[in-house]
DNA sequence: GTCAGAATGCTAATAATTTAGCATTTGAGG
DNA sequence: CCTCAAATGCTAAATTATTAGCATTCTGAC
């Protein structure tokens, strides 16, 4: 899952003017990773936040039975590790950078520092938090009202937004399945369904999205939540 | 479901001194709310933040089909509302009242004149806000991953913490399916096995818990995800 | 105490999902 | 160009969950 699953919730540094985002990244310490690695592990106590400069962060659980959670993958501009700060908790993900990716490390006492300095870094850190926290409710709210094929499709129009490339996303199947809680046959079952309906064209390692609005008419058809007043 | 499913996160108002308290609740509206009242519906826009004085509070989302599906129950000293103030969200849930409740309302221009005025009281919303981040992905992470009996059995364990009576929840089979977004068949079979293990007695309404060490020991023993350092 | 509504218990047919395979296709690297 | 690991496609049996009932039990209101 090369693709980001930000739940559509902004990053911090697209919410942040110029300089405030200058000053956070001249107290961090600018780490590269490849791709692959392991930026912290679940457990891991080394409180500070971390803003993704390039590349894209995949968040996931490790069972102890070997199975993968993918909880989220984040990308450029996006931060992590507010609840190290805020709320002391120890990392609850392993971290694993997706392609060459340079994070921004700014540990706790330097962060404490600006945060103190700079007044308006606190409204936009709870801006992302609870706009994120909206997000992941709705998306749990998804995870249990919808059929598979509805979650599945507004993962992937989800993905498509925020994508490398137009109209395309890479994410292999057994991702989407680990992700959404399910196997991949009924992944499988699901897409080759969205495929004959003509919304997705499936590939290897990727999945078309030829036309995103009528994914998304397709997927609005079919929720049974009563739409927000605006978005 | 009378007793509470707030994710085990810490209310803002026993994170914040007395001074703090008493300078939000002097700004606040008191609204008394009957049982089954509404406080708000989704979609509504009227920023502020409440904060529960007595009672409780359900949120819930309306389909269009007549389901309902309960996310949250917050209890006395639980904020809500931070997104309609950071974020510019409209409400996401129907808040309904759960026994006579009692919520403080602080308009947004109120809120935001204290925001200025206590610099302490950002960082004491973003613990609250982070918290309870981490612990809706941590039962998200649950329902996708876990069997439906090891999630009931836990969401059980987290009532029964904060429960009114102790050794017992209120809560009926039907509201805990719509949670777990399962049937009231598959809870009822689900807590059949429980009660046989002799890890729960089930009521008319509710459920007892006559040995909460031994449900958190069952639960924890069939929970894949390696535990934290600390929490 | 009676009664009505709410909640639970149960059943059986249907549908969806998982598990455990194995065959085929794809594409990246040498 | 070839090879091989990774990804997908497919199958069938076993399991699990849903739907749609209906009977029974419980509780609070009258």
């Amino acid at each position: 899952m090369a693709d980001l699953l930000d739940f559509g919730a902004q990053p911090l540094v697209s919410l942040m003017p110029e300089h405030l985002a200058a000053k956070l990244t001249a107290a961090a310490a600018v780490v590269d990773y490849a791709d692959g690695e392991t930026i912290h592990s679940r457990g891991d106590v080394k409180p500070g936040l971390s803003i993704v400069r390039s590349g894209a962060v995949r968040f996931a659980s490790p069972g102890e039975d070997g199975s993968y959670v993918t909880t989220s993958v984040l990308g450029r501009g996006h931060s992590f590790g507010e609840a190290t700060l805020f709320a002391h908790l120890p990392r609850a993900y392993d971290a694993i950078a997706v392609g060459e990716t340079v994070i921004e490390q700014i540990p706790k006492a330097r962060f404490d520092r600006i945060f103190n300095e700079e007044p308006e870094l606190a409204r936009l850190l709870l801006e992302a938090t609870t706009e994120r926290l909206y997000s992941v409710l709705e998306f749990m709210d998804d995870l249990r009202r919808l059929p598979l094929a509805v979650s599945a499709a507004k993962m992937i129009a989800g993905m498509a937004r925020s994508a490398k490339h137009v109209g395309e996303i890479e994410c292999n199947q057994s991702d989407l399945a680990f992700t959404l809680g399910v196997s991949r046959v009924s992944i499988g079952k699901v897409l080759s369904g969205l495929q004959d309906e003509g919304l997705i064209v499936l590939g290897y390692g990727r999945i078309g999205v030829p036309d995103s609005a009528a994914l998304d008419q397709w997927i609005a058809s079919r929720s049974p939540l009563r739409p927000l007043a605006q978005s």
